[in-house]
DNA sequence: AGGTCTTAGTTCACGACCTGGAGGAAGAGC
DNA sequence: GCTCTTCCTCCAGGTCGTGAACTAAGACCT
């Protein structure tokens, strides 16, 4: 329940914001038509872009004639008024990148790491901002911030808690800070593909939506009226630890039957092997092509991947029933590599699973940026920052 | 996202919403708190709060000395500025309640039901409301609104579907609207026994819980940042059909292994019956009573209810680990039934199927209000209507 | 009784804001 | 060159919240 003040300036900034998120996200407008979606009379908006334009924010992008009148001006928002970095901490890689504000990537740094220790993650962080700065030449007081991803629970922006890298409580927003001016937002991976998906893949126009990433374990992100949902404390959206088999496989989360003990990717290849099927030596995902690719001859492989699309029908479908988004966007390495395959019988089985109405109100895609967009996701962070305080870069000094 | 505009007038409205919505969930507060609570400066809260008193909206309630100055007055919502109504529509009872603003009950109409057709609903809800304005003596365009609550899945404040009563797009509201002057909203029963808790129960003060709802069937209302959550199309919440053992028992929905299908009243009996135990002829909630009871010096009866503990167990930790609440109010009759006995039992059950993080962030309680706060739920309807307006109600003309 | 202190609430000038309407700018068509 | 259409800007007018000064009302002390 909102019980907060309104000033007579609250009123201007959430305007500038509202104009400036539309902008953002319908590329070339003219004046005329962002007064019509924003519902500002003309004489706001004209006042309000004038005053955008002079601060850089947006800028005239050509024109358009209009039949037979004074012809309109496009508007969009000026790409490098500002920049933003992502950064992408996974098990074996950190990755840096910059952009500009339409979301061209300037520069890229990747560094190989083989211990995950966090003043190390933060010193390879550190170091490939460091780099994408000097190689794009973008000046650092630019840079309205760095949005980092990472596989864990992140509390607050601050502490993250990540089983898979062996960090508990760690103040990692802090300790980046320490070395470096850019401002620092620190979340959840999952949720940073998933604010990529919704901003500029199969997400895009939806308010209701979950993206479900299965990968070597499974995950989903949650967007509930447009934003993206966290829960109390912003643990929300661990989907890969739901029972769907109640007394079933053990998870290595501890608990019996999660969903990520039948549909991860190792849970799959390790149901194989059960099965007596051979697993090839290779790395995981390397395993899990050839697993796919042995259906057509294998029994044992068929069975396996039948049954894996079943648990994750249930999975989806126990989503769809809970949350009744309008859409579900499938992927995860894994996720997608059974959606290509599967995505008409998964369909199906969810409908199997779930409620007619529901069922009938959402519609299951797959990702379509692929798993490089972590970092890019990551960076929509400060952007989403600077729509909301309408184009006001708070000043850093 | 947020892409409206906020004008001078919308400003003065968001301010008149925050301060009655204080006034109206705080109870009595004085100006000066007033502007503490809301961060409005004490200009603002002065003549905003003297424009609600002349409207009627709010009273002075007394006053409190204060250590050595001027005695604070204290503010409260007018309970008789409005008047308020909710329905409830079961199966087999139609009830209608009348309240004041501080929902104390004015009047109430009850009427048995035999039949479920919707055009006999409307005219029971309507003799209803007739009868609760007769008996209560309340002048009819002093009704705020009447909400209405059904066991069934409600679209756009519309069209009900409801499995239940044989429903199948039934437009209610329209239905209702053309025997009354009286603003109709209709909503889902869960929900509203959910807002209930969530305003007077035990939800009180949190701003994302989950109410879970056992009875015959198995529902939950989601709550969201302080307010219900509903998905798309406004099914959201239905928990009772989550698959938490693949491929297990069938459910009345079809589909097998649904939550319902093994901790709703009906099909705990129904395993009881297979497992050999005796269920008696009586009525529902007896026989879950007799049930309970025999836990001591049946076996049969024993390892029924344990695994009903630890099947409901898996189904609150999946809503733990999904949307990370702060609360979960256990309620519905059989879910009160098992929580009295058996809370701390299904607390520590839940503690090994969540996630840690999550487990650790939540507290699960018992319902306080009992089932006949559906009505009362409902009525809350217009009343966070009226707060949302900042204490304006339309002209109906 | 009277003065002083403390806290609560009110009044008013001010600056910030959006809006409607008038007016200017820029092109098309004749 | 005139008119028409469309887009954009400027200006007067009205609304709003705020801070500072002010009034109200009681307690406490002498």
């Amino acid at each position: 329940m909102d019980v907060r003040r309104t000033t007579v300036r609250d009123m201007r900034r959430s305007n500038r914001s509202a104009l400036l998120t539309t902008i953002y996200r319908e590329g070339l407008l003219s004046r005329h038509e962002l007064g019509h979606r924003t519902s500002l009379s003309a004489a706001s908006v004209s006042n309000l872009v004038s005053e955008l334009i002079a601060e850089g924010v947006v800028e005239e992008a050509g024109s358009v004639d209009s039949e037979g009148g004074r012809p309109r001006i496009l508007l969009r928002v000026s790409p490098a008024f500002r920049y933003v970095a992502g950064a992408e901490v996974g098990e074996t890689r950190v990755r840096v990148e910059l952009f500009d504000l339409a979301m061209n990537v300037l520069a890229r740094a990747d560094h190989q790491i083989d211990t995950t220790s966090p003043t190390v993650v933060v010193k390879h962080v550190l170091e490939g901002l460091a780099a994408v700065i000097a190689s794009s030449g973008v000046r650092s007081e630019l840079i309205l911030g760095l949005g980092v991803a990472v596989a864990g629970v992140v509390e607050g922006n601050e502490v993250v808690d990540a089983q898979t890298l062996g960090w508990d409580a760690v103040p990692l927003r802090r300790m980046l800070a320490e070395g470096t001016e850019v401002p620092i937002q620190v979340d959840n991976g999952a949720n940073m593909l998933g604010q990529a998906e919704m901003w500029f893949g199969a997400g895009r126009g939806a308010t209701d939506a979950v993206v479900a990433l299965i990968g070597s374990g499974v995950g989903a992100a949650l967007v509930a009226d447009g934003s993206s949902y966290r829960g109390t404390r912003s643990s929300a959206g661990e989907w890969g630890h739901m029972t769907i088999a109640y007394g079933g496989r053990r998870c290595r989360c501890g608990a019996a039957g999660c969903l990520e003990a039948y549909v991860g990717a190792e849970a799959v290849l390790e149901r194989y092997r059960e099965a007596g099927g051979v697993v090839p030596a290779a790395d995981e995902e390397t395993a899990f092509v050839e697993l796919l690719d042995a259906v057509g001859t294998s029994e044992v492989a068929a069975r396996i991947v039948d049954d894996t699309v079943g648990y994750l029908a249930a999975g989806v479908a126990n989503l769809v029933n809970l949350v009744n988004p309008e859409r579900i966007v499938l992927g995860g390495w894994a996720g997608l590599l059974l959606g290509e395959r599967y995505l008409p019988r998964l369909r199906e089985a969810v409908g199997e699973h779930a409620l007619r109405q529901p069922y009938a109100q959402v519609t299951i895609e797959l990702c379509e940026l692929g798993r490089d967009a972590v970092a890019l996701g990551a960076a929509t962070l400060p952007v989403l920052r600077l729509l909301r305080d309408g184009g006001v870069v708070p000043s850093r000094s």
